[in-house]
DNA sequence: CCTGCGTGTGCAATCGTTTTCCGCCCAGAC
DNA sequence: GTCTGGGCGGAAAACGATTGCACACGCAGG
């Protein structure tokens, strides 16, 4: 902004060199400087309101200080708690955080991804991966160290933090047959993502384990995970006559699709049919009827990824691994036994 | 990360001196050095996928060419439009955002700022300000750019962007007592706040404008805008006694305290009691019932703000203008008459 | 043939730090 | 009194870009 003290001047202040400026203001460097001129040196630093330049010192140190965060869009409730978590568990380590919105644009992702990496970020968390990603491999590959939350890369040892995407949906299908429903739908997200593929084979196989034949007119699939597409998706269910007493989301995005599909059909929930969602957004508790979901602790995602990328910038040669964080069923009342 | 590609690497390519290489691949200078050579500079950055360093040139051009963000809680869902509106047209001219959190909390606040300002940001957009704030106005006098949104400072010359808070709050009380009510309470927000303070003159206001003489039992102020502190804020108001027919609340967070509160007391809304919100959050609109409340353009106020900034870093002396921007009132199911 | 000018390019300094390499000083041992 | 060695602190070289300045060259005009 305006003239901004220099060490340099902090150095005149203290009447030492600005070497010995630097290294005094520097923990890691300061037991090499005399005690009392340390103090001095802090002195001087603290009434010139001192704020070491980040740019400088990261020109030197090729380090930064700072990570990318890439993510479809920040106004998706979805994602603000993993963006709180990362950057709570990063700033507590001195990290800025850097976001960036792809709006699931590729080419502006690697336009976004592009200037992340002009902007000499340390790593890069990512939440927008498709399952065939090379723009992200190939860079993994490059030694740009990352992490993926959320979503994963087919085939590949990126280290990633996601949600147990399995073990929700299976859950969420065990509950729905335990009252009683047998057509039960899955109005599953885009298979070009993790989360959309395991949670449609999720499905597929809790149905099967509960010895219920997949009728394959119930299963749907949303090009987004919005509440468009979903309601789009699910639509087209009603309309080529399918008529399931229960519908599992792929996500909270596309069950709100499906509700507002429902009452297009003056169908009442959980009454004529029962919806369970996946992510447990802020919100959907209020929503009508409160919706049951699969909680997702998302705000611990964000700082696990947080951390296991500080960890590996730490020690560049960790070996990757991948963490699932456990989701449970909550259950509100959009899940009904079925009319007889 | 890994060796990125530096100017000189790129020029020795090219076959020409590392000054002409900047000059080819910067569009200011791009006009001095011959079109020829122009473009093997170019092709050679290409094949390199050479992106200049952010660090060494924000160093040597004293711009970092990013801006911060300060505001109490991305996970609030009134902010992520205004970011999106900031982050948009930031991006389109170069600029990245920084983002930082500060719970409402001053230390944090105040190291937060000192971290950005360490950043070397061009220029900072304040979503939390206080109306008495001395941090900022100090900044501001010091020469750093900033333009405050959906927040003011009292009796300062820092521009700002914000919605037409007094008329929003004056077309909900009028559309209250249009529906016959004459016990209209206000939940107030925070009065050092300079929405929580205009917001409540616009009631009193409102009121007088129409011959209704305020009941102060029927003014409570919450001590935040969060839902628990608008409950508690609500509850206190009924404890006393006080009965109104319909409640004005400063934000839809303390609205949806209301709610809560109307809910404990068994009292159907808007059957019992009508309910008016400001803001018109995302998701207000599948309440059970759906809020009537004021609605801001946030993603507006975001772009403005930033456009705002943009013109004032290009021209530094520009006079310091304050924008508000309209508010319009958004009917849906929380109001109606009131009970004979 | 010389001067002058414009165009295109190179040289070198610089931005504010960090960091390696030295040299100084002084205490203590002989 | 000289020598040694440790502890402090300074000199200078980076990091990767930008930029004022100088220089080389070709060409036109006298």
């Amino acid at each position: 902004m305006t003239n901004s003290p220099t060490l340099k001047e902090v150095a005149q202040r203290a009447g030492v060199h600005v070497t010995t400026a630097s290294r005094a203001l520097n923990p890691a460097t300061s037991s090499l400087v005399n005690p009392a001129t340390m103090r001095r040196v802090q002195a001087a630093a603290r009434e010139l309101r001192y704020q070491p330049n980040a740019m400088a010192r990261g020109l030197k140190t090729a380090k930064s200080m700072s990570v990318g965060v890439l993510l479809p869009d920040l106004t998706n409730p979805l994602f603000p708690p993993i963006v709180r978590g990362i950057e709570d568990v990063l700033a507590a380590s001195g990290y800025t955080t850097l976001i960036a919105n792809t709006d699931n644009d590729l080419e502006r992702q690697r336009t976004l991804f592009d200037t992340l990496r002009a902007r000499q970020v340390d790593g890069v968390i990512i939440a927008t991966a498709r399952r065939d990603d090379n723009l992200f491999t190939e860079a993994h590959q490059q030694g740009v160290r990352m992490v993926m939350v959320n979503r994963r890369v087919d085939q590949s040892d990126i280290p990633s933090v996601t949600g147990d995407d399995h073990d929700g949906i299976a859950m969420a299908v065990r509950h729905l047959i335990e009252l009683g429903h047998t057509r039960i739908a899955h109005v599953a997200g885009p298979q070009h993502t993790s989360t959309g593929r395991t949670r449609q084979r999720a499905y597929r196989q809790a149905l099967d384990d509960a010895g219920i034949e997949l009728d394959p007119g119930l299963l749907v699939t949303a090009n987004e995970f919005t509440e468009v597409e979903g309601a789009k998706a699910t639509r087209a269910m009603f309309e080529a006559g399918k008529r399931p007493t229960a519908v599992v989301a792929a996500n909270d995005m596309i069950a709100l699709g499906c509700l507002d599909v429902f009452n297009e059909r003056r169908m009442r929930c959980p009454d004529d049919i029962s919806l369970v969602g996946f992510n447990d957004m802020p919100f959907v508790d209020r929503l009508t009827p409160p919706l049951s979901t699969v909680h997702v602790p998302h705000y611990q995602i964000g700082a696990e990824a947080a951390r296991m990328l500080l960890d590996r910038l730490a020690n560049p040669d960790l070996p990757a691994k991948s963490i699932t964080l456990p989701a449970t069923l909550v259950l509100r009342e959009s899940t009904a036994a079925p009319a007889v």
